[in-house]
DNA sequence: GCTAGGCTTTGACCCTGATCAATTCCCGAT
DNA sequence: ATCGGGAATTGATCAGGGTCAAAGCCTAGC
C-alpha cells in the first residue's frame, strides 16, 4: 500500500507504530493492505493459519469463540485504533485463537507478522511496547476471569456500566451504547434476556435509566455500592 | 546470590533465561535472591507493588484472586521451572494482578526486574522468548474464558483430566494428582462438592476410576465422546 | 404509511451447580 | 493404637440464570 500522509499520522497513534521511523513506518506500509469489510462479514476463523495481523480503522470487529453447539462467546470489541491478532506473531501455533467479524460496515489495515518481526528486531522500544501491550491485554483478561467466576451477571453488568464513565463521575452521567445490546450481553457472559431483565431491575431501583441505547446512571454511589 | 554450577544449568532450562551467555546470566543470578517458603505461606497479594519476579525451583505455588466477600479463585498453579510475575515487568501500574502463596513447602528465585529488563535490552532473542511466553499465557487465558463461559463444570473436568495424559493416549492411562483436590477444583472454577460429585458420576459411567488422589482413565475415547 | 424482519422485552419453567450441614476418610502426631 | 484436624464425600435444599416461547418495538425499504 502506498503511503499518504494521513495515513502516516494515523499509524503514529498506534502503540505499535509509535517508536518507528519514517523509514521504518513506510517499509510497515509497503507490506499492508487495506480491507473493506460489509456488516457482518467474517474476516478470520479460529483456528486458520495466521499471518497478517489488523488495526481497526472505521466501524467494529468482534472477536469472538463458538462451541461445539455453536454458542458464541464474544471475547473482545474492537474500536478504531485498535490493533488485534498481533500477539499471534509468537505464538508457536501461528493460527487465529478466535475468529474475528465485522460489526458494522468496517475498515481495516492488514500488516505482514514478518516483515514486522524484522522490525521488531531493530527496534528495541517497539518490542517493549509490544510487550507493554500484551501484558495490558494479559491483565485484561486475568481481570476477566476472576469477574466471570467470583461475581454475578448484575455485578459483571454494572462494572460494565462504570466503565463506561469517567472514573471521578458522581452525578449523572450519560452512555450511549453504539453495539447492540446482544453483543454486549455475550461480552459479558449474559444471556441477552438475563440481560434486558438486569436492566429492568436497576431501573425499578432508580439507579439507571434506559431508553433503547441511551443509558442514563441515575445514582453512581449508589451502582458503586452494589460491588 | 553467587552462581553456582547447578545454578547455571537450571536457569539454562527456563525459557527466559535459554538465550542468554553466562556473562548475562551470572549478572541476573547477581540480582537474584533464594526464597524458602513454609507450606501456606503468602508471598505477595494482589495490588501490592512489584519489582520482583519468581522461578518455581521447588514445590509449588498458586497464583489466585479474591473477591470482596473471600471467595478465592486459582489462576494458575505453578510447578519446578515455572516462572512468574515477569509479565508485570512492563505494566504501567507495576502491582501483582493476583496473590501468591505456596502451597507446599516450597523454594523459588526471585529476580529483578529492572535489572532483567537492560539484560532484555541487549538480547533481541530474549525478548521475543519472553514475547513467546506472554502470548502463550495470552492464549491460555482466552482458552480459559471460553470454557468458563461456553461450557459446564464436567466438560471443564474432563478436558482437565485430558489434558493430564498424552495427546495420543487411548488406552488406559494413569494420573496422580499433586495438588489438592480442592485446589484444582478452584482452578477450574468448580466447588470441592460438584467436583467430587462429577468423579463419582464419572466413575459410575465407568470411564475413570478413583483411588484417593490417582485417577485411571478407563476409557480415554468415552471421554473425549463427552466434548 | 405500511409491512417485514430483527432486536429487545416479558413470562413461565427448569436445570446446573452453589450452599449448608453432617459424616467419613486420611494421615501425621502423640 | 489412638486421637485430632483438615480434606473429601454425601445428602438435602435452593437460587441464579439459562432456555423456550410469545409478544412488542423499531427501523429500513417498499
Amino acid at each position: 500500500m502506498e503511503a499518504d500522509q494521513a495515513l502516516l499520522d494515523e499509524l503514529h497513534h498506534v502503540y505499535l507504530f509509535e517508536e518507528l521511523d519514517d523509514e521504518q513506518l513506510t517499509r510497515v506500509l509497503r507490506n499492508s493492505q487495506r480491507v473493506s469489510l460489509p456488516a457482518k462479514s467474517l474476516l478470520f476463523e479460529a483456528g486458520q493459519p495466521a499471518d497478517r495481523f489488523y488495526l481497526v480503522h472505521q466501524g467494529q470487529i468482534k472477536l469472538f469463540s463458538l462451541s461445539i453447539d455453536g454458542d458464541e462467546k464474544v471475547m473482545e470489541i474492537l474500536y478504531p485504533g485498535n490493533t488485534f491478532a498481533e500477539a499471534i506473531m509468537f505464538m508457536q501455533a501461528k493460527r487465529y485463537p478466535v475468529s474475528a467479524q465485522a460489526l458494522g460496515d468496517t475498515v481495516l489495515y492488514s500488516f505482514d507478522m514478518k516483515g514486522f518481526r524484522q522490525i521488531l528486531e531493530e527496534s528495541q522500544q517497539t518490542c517493549f511496547r509490544l510487550m507493554a501491550g500484551m501484558s495490558r491485554r494479559l491483565h485484561a483478561r486475568i481481570n476477566e476471569i476472576s469477574n466471570l467466576t467470583l461475581h454475578n451477571a448484575t455485578y459483571r453488568l454494572v462494572v460494565f456500566l462504570l466503565e463506561q464513565i469517567p472514573e471521578d463521575a458522581i452525578e449523572l452521567a450519560e452512555i450511549h451504547l453504539s453495539t447492540p445490546k446482544s453483543v454486549i450481553a455475550s461480552r459479558l457472559s449474559i444471556q441477552p434476556e438475563t440481560f434486558s431483565r438486569i436492566l429492568t431491575r436497576l431501573s425499578a431501583a432508580g439507579l439507571i435509566e434506559v431508553k433503547g441505547n441511551d443509558i442514563s446512571l441515575l445514582d453512581v454511589p449508589g451502582l458503586r455500592d452494589l460491588l
